[in-house]
RNA sequence: GUCCCGGUCGUCCAGUCCGGUCUAGGACCCCAGAUUUUCAUUCUGGUAACACGGGUUCGAAUCCCGUCCGGGAUACCA
């Protein structure tokens, strides 16, 4: 009691001091980084041994359908915890609903995977020494495991129709019972009854034998300890008649054949990891450590589904996105890199990654950040990487023809953009400009152009002007000596380049020389000229615009725009 | 219906396990300012949250209970 006492007084004691002091928030927030720090290499809360001593994770996914969102961020964590584990990563087919299984799917899924940049050490297609990975050819394996399970008594045959199993679940339902399943009618047949049965020509499912009553205390890496009744829990189905496995056995022999330790997947599964613990006692092994995630959310809260739009992965990577940017936003939907930091490389994840700091609540999807997300990697680019990149969604706006031509003049324009766009898709439209004859005037163009009366005289004289400068020449002229001395976009704190052609800042110079002799504010001069030259009041700076349409189409644009 | 999980700015992520350094931090969005020839970038600043109610405690975002709200599961889908 006395101690007790004493243990209060000194974290009161300790509490005043503090007020005392009045500590300065940048100290406090120096504090806070330094135990965040300390924390993180701590675990939420102990887990269990391992099973295995080499980590085996795996991603299974059901060729049903497009690689979709939420796929993606299992896979990822999957595949991180596998890295960050020093272990091996797989992927293994789950094709056994034949009926909405496709190859297609197959090909969508591992391209989007490919695409996000994660690699695979076992899987269909590569092999590995635990293969096959499509559980279609895996039959025999669960016809051997589920003769096990039925002489051991785990398992039954159960000849109930489709028809009678909906007839039982009515009546539960309509008895108001707390749970309703299948109501175990074959669990007990007779030899004799079995028989009647299979003279009547009805084939039998396998179905599992549910513990009665029996408590289940369970660890879970991301939701912790959790208590589950098997009373909760029906005899559910693990082989069909034709001996194609369901969902939980086929799991589960799976994962004892490929030596799986960890299994990250969706939280919808975690009633499924319950029934594969009961699964993996009945085979008499041991199982591995589950990790449920929450869902990703739609706008509205729900479980996102196909019906939301862009759900599959491959149209993000169709509309521009990039995948560097998609797979760090992703992998923030349920797990922070740290408090402080959004933005991380696949190296970098893997480095920090651990199971127990995913968030237990669902994350919706906010499209507005993987965009900001996307222009912060798209500016990383070098102008030449990022043309490179970008080339796909270019192919309209730009003639074939300039690609090889002019690689350096089309890395230019590119950089003036590159701060202005945030996916590849976006560059098009921008650029149009300056591959036409003339551009068309916007509203905002012909506004500008309007405002004053003697704008049009301006554009005559600048035009004049400009007809006895150095410029570069137009495309498709070769112009490759200026793009390659002169860098756009040009930044103020820049340093001239030296080249052949008038730059960017020389022709900053000469326009202001011209203003001021013209006796015409710079900034009101600006405007019509670039309305006139690029047909919009946005854009890189006008000196830029000047340099990249060269003399001739310069002059061109300003004597149409005059008339 | 029953079972499980969750609830911190509009959104995402920290902080919760182990109560005081939280006057609750970072990011997106939004707003304002600075720079500038426009837009953008960049920089500075701002708005904005511990679902609610009890309890425990000197002290609760943090521990406990209840309520409400949300999500998931309850297949011969995965």
């Amino acid at each position: 009691m006395r101690a007790i006492h004493r243990l209060a007084r000194a974290k009161f004691g300790r509490f005043l001091q503090v007020a005392e002091r009045g500590v300065p928030r940048a100290v406090k927030r120096a504090a806070r980084l330094r135990s965040a720090c300390q924390r993180w290499g701590r675990q939420r809360s102990c887990s269990p041994r391992m099973i295995n001593p080499t980590p085996r994770l795996r991603f299974a996914p059901s060729p049903t359908g497009p690689l979709h969102l939420g796929g993606a961020r299992t896979a990822m964590y999957n595949w991180a915890a596998a890295r960050a584990l020093g272990g091996t990563f797989l992927l293994r087919i789950e094709d056994t609903d034949r009926a909405r299984s496709t190859d297609a799917s197959l090909q969508i899924i591992l391209t989007g995977l490919r695409w996000l940049g994660m690699d695979w050490d076992e899987g269909p297609e590569q092999g590995g020494a635990f293969g096959p990975y499509s559980q279609m050819q895996r039959l025999h394996l669960y016809r051997a495991a589920a003769d096990e399970l039925l002489q051991k008594g785990h398992a039954y045959l159960c000849y109930c129709t489709p028809e009678e199993i909906e007839a039982g679940r009515k009546v539960m339902e309509a008895a108001k019972a707390g749970f309703i399943g299948y109501n175990g009618r074959c669990r007990n047949l007779t030899a004799h009854e079995r028989a009647a049965f299979e003279q009547r020509g009805l084939k039998p499912n396998l179905r599992f034998r549910m513990p009665a009553a029996r408590v289940l205390k369970v660890h879970d890496l991301v939701r912790g300890e959790v208590e589950v009744n098997t009373k909760e829990l029906d005899d559910f189905v693990m082989l069909r008649p034709d001996g194609v496995p369901l969902y939980n056995f086929a799991c589960v022999v799976d994962d004892i054949g490929m030596k799986i330790t960890h299994v990250v997947r969706g939280e919808e599964h975690f009633l499924n990891g319950i029934k594969q613990r009961l699964l993996f006692e009945a085979l008499g092994s041991e199982c591995p450590l589950y990790a449920h995630i929450p869902l990703i959310l739609n706008k509205d809260g729900k479980k996102l589904s196909k019906r939301d739009a862009d759900t599959n992965m491959l149209e993000y990577r169709d509309k521009g996105y990039l995948p560097d940017a998609v797979f760090n936003y992703i992998a923030l939907l349920g797990w922070g890199f740290s408090g402080e930091r959004d933005l991380f490389t696949r190296q970098e994840m893997v480095e920090v990654f651990k199971l127990e700091h995913i968030g237990k609540s669902g994350a919706k999807f906010d499209e507005e950040k993987l965009r900001w997300m996307c222009g912060e990697y798209l500016r990383r680019f070098s102008a030449a990487d990022c043309l490179q990149n970008s080339k796909p969604w270019l192919t309209n706006a730009v003639p074939q023809a300039a690609f090889t031509t002019h690689p350096a003049w089309l890395a230019n324009i590119i950089a003036c953009y590159q701060e202005r766009v945030a996916i590849l898709s976006e560059f098009a439209p921008k650029i149009g400009w300056l591959f036409v004859d003339l551009p068309v005037l916007d509203e905002a163009a012909q506004q500008n152009l309007g405002k004053d009366q003697a704008a049009k005289q301006w554009l005559l004289r600048y035009a004049d002007l400009l007809a006895n400068s150095n410029l570069p020449p137009s495309f498709p002229a070769d112009r490759t000596a200026a793009d390659v001395a002169v860098s756009l976009p040009t930044k103020k704190a820049a340093a001239v380049a030296s080249c052949a052609f008038a730059t960017p800042q020389q022709i900053e110079q000469e326009c202001r020389a011209f203003t001021e002799q013209l006796g015409v504010k710079f900034g009101d001069f600006v405007h019509p000229v670039r309305a006139a030259l690029s047909g919009t009041d946005k854009g890189p700076g006008l000196f830029d615009i000047v340099f990249l349409l060269g003399k001739d189409a310069c002059i061109k644009r300003l004597r149409a725009a005059a008339s």
